[in-house]
DNA sequence: TCCTTTTTATAGTGATCGCTATAGAACTGG
DNA sequence: CCAGTTCTATAGCGATCACTATAAAAAGGA
């Protein structure tokens, strides 16, 4: 579907995925409303109505850098979370992966989420309820992680999954501030094992 | 100072505390790039001059609210942190005060420093600079907390109190993302309740 | 009363916001 | 070549932004 046959009409003069990479981090810099069209345009190279055409509104480029976003610099992110095996090295390789991402050099600190949840009234408008989904998303992740480790034995099975899943997505949202404030990956490395405490072998 | 003598002139025709209350809202809610003077001026009821008369500049209003702010709001909990007596309990005490704050009713979600902590450029002009500071002192308050309790014996002396103040900082960061995502008290307790198993008693 | 000082209220400043009308450029199909 | 279609470029739309010039109103001191 995308290289196929062209139809009729100019073909646009631009790479999506090149575009979609740039304006992503002007969100992730600034924030939905921080970011004004003309940053987009100057850090894209498209005109605004170029822009409008492909991805109808302001709003429309975020949801599509947001995908972007999850798809290239969440990847590892999720995948951790994802693998069959449920453990605490696992949660720890989770949570220093994110030490890493969120003070990456030429990229914006922190997780481009987390800085949209705090930014967005809630529950507003299909912006707001967007970048929600994802935070639900990763929360059920979690949640599903440690269903997994109590049954494998590698969790203690008197822990509550929703509870745990909360306070580990509390901890890296927490992490994703103080990336935004300047600090290091080692200080947030430190963050992370102080956190896995909370991992609680089963008894015996 | 407040009530002397007063000069010739107009008096002027508002309590500044309430104006400060109603403009600390509005603030808090939307942040203050997405406060505009039309929603203060709402709010408080003031024509632009007399806020420019009064403050300065928008970024003076929204000094003045975030010191309004620590002095009526964050006033319980900087004064958990600061007493003598360094134990577990109090830490609690602490977060639960958190938990229940962030999610006060009839009031915006979450801490309102730790919410512009997001929304603002990291170090680029005062406003940001303001409320670095702001998270910088409750930051040492933590880790001064953490010696205490350790030269008192409540806590492992191996322990790394700037260590623990970053983790506990990020954990109420966190549980201010999601009040702000709308997580009840009840589960922001829940969170804190996990968290303080990071408190490791000495051993012996 | 009149002058000075301070605070109000009205109205509007230039700049920027997200967005679009209009027209020209670049392609496919005939 | 000529339609038909789609994208690009210039320019500018109304609305809103933070902020202010101007002047009237309300006090004290003479």
């Amino acid at each position: 579907m995308k290289s196929g046959k062209r139809g009729p009409g100019r073909p646009r003069s631009f790479d999506q995925e090149r575009v979609l990479e740039q304006a992503t981090q002007v969100f992730w810099a600034h924030g939905y409303e921080g970011a004004s069209l003309t940053m987009l345009q100057a850090a894209t190279g498209l005109n605004p109505p170029s822009i409008y055409h492909a991805f109808g509104s302001k709003a429309g480029l975020y949801s599509a850098c947001l995908d972007h976003y999850v798809a290239h610099v969440g990847h590892h992110t999720n995948a951790a979370l994802s693998r069959e095996v449920a453990d605490r090295a696992g949660l720890a390789e989770f949570l220093l992966d994110a030490a890493r991402q969120f003070t990456d050099a030429g990229r914006p600190g922190g997780c481009m989420i987390s800085t949209a949840a705090l930014e967005l009234p809630p529950q507003s408008d299909s912006v707001a309820r967007a970048v929600a989904t994802r935070r639900d998303t990763t929360l059920g992740l979690l949640a599903d992680y440690f269903r997994r480790a109590q049954a494998a034995g590698t969790l203690d099975p008197a822990a509550d999954p929703r509870a745990l899943a909360r306070y580990f997505g509390a901890v890296v949202q927490g992490m994703s501030v103080q990336a935004r404030d300047g600090a290091t990956a080692g200080e947030l490395a430190a963050v992370a094992h102080v956190a896995l405490t909370a991992w609680q072998a089963p008894p015996g």
